[in-house]
DNA sequence: TATTGTTATACTCTATAACTATA
DNA sequence: TATAGTTATAGAGTATAACAATA
């Protein structure tokens, strides 16, 4: 993070406003087209807790679910993966498996570990959920052939770096 | 809310299974781009309440210091950009305007109404985050400079008709 | 009467700290 | 001693319902 460049020169840094000057127009491009992509991503997430209302879900628990199609999963990774402290993946699995969507099991290997997965009701919410996710808004399904043939493959190329 | 799964007697879908047959690979173009783009939304957004936090601020007053910039805001119009309840935005102004971030004025035309605007310290906590916001995450940043440049173009269209 | 913002209440998500049962 | 999960507690976000001031 102290990455800063040339120490001696900082001072130009300030007479630029950061979103002026012609790297706005031109240079910087990987700053524009995140930029836009970020402004759509907004957009598009304001409906997300509403979204997963339709299943009655939280938008985590909407978040756990889609995650939790992937297999079994320890109650640490899940806090890992949802960037949150373990004791709050407690009272979130408590709530889900009160519901019937997921079941904790003891791992064999080592019985501190708790793994979780989907309850075939939990399967069956999933897909429904998969599938209204999938539908794609309008602003992207207005967009020509061309250009969704564009960005699906552009998305494949920065997905597969990952 | 039985088996979505092997029954394929639902004739309203009118012969568009949704995950499966020929569309997946070539047809339902929309709808390849859009899951595409939603997974990488969704691993970007992973990161957005620990990006707020650099500010000290929650992800939903992150949003809001972002949305204000663009002028005054009533607050029941603040309630419906966030799709929430008009009676959490009290209390969620109430801890921003302690902070010193915002303000509440009245309106004059209706008496009712109260005004949201960013204090100078506001406005300039906006601009530290903008910045930050605006930084590509590696996985854009990695791009081509025609596929950024596609990128770019794909998503000012697609906000064009927004 | 209808609308804007507030208050009261309750539930969920989140962090921190202390605890347990394993390892 | 260290780790996985739990419990306790507290603050923030959210919804619903009842309310005051204004239109």
């Amino acid at each position: 993070m102290s990455g800063m460049s040339g120490s001696s020169e900082n001072l130009e840094r300030r007479g630029k406003p950061p979103n002026s000057g012609p790297e706005a127009l031109e240079g910087d491009l990987p700053k524009q087209a995140w930029t836009l992509l970020f402004e759509l991503m907004h957009a598009h997430m304001r409906n997300f807790p509403a979204l997963a209302a339709e299943f009655e879900l939280s938008p985590v628990q909407a978040h756990v679910v889609r995650q939790l199609g992937e297999g079994p999963l320890a109650m640490s990774t899940l806090a890992n993966y949802l960037s949150c402290d373990a004791s709050n993946v407690t009272g979130l699995v408590d709530r889900m498996e009160a519901r019937g969507l997921v079941e904790r099991r003891s791992s064999e290997q080592d019985r501190r570990v708790k793994m979780l997965v989907l309850t075939d009701s939990g399967v069956a919410l999933r897909e429904r959920l998969l599938e209204r996710l999938a539908e794609p808004p309008e602003l992207i399904a207005a967009l020509s052939d061309d250009d969704l043939r564009s960005l699906r493959d552009i998305m494949r190329r920065a997905l597969r770096s990952q």
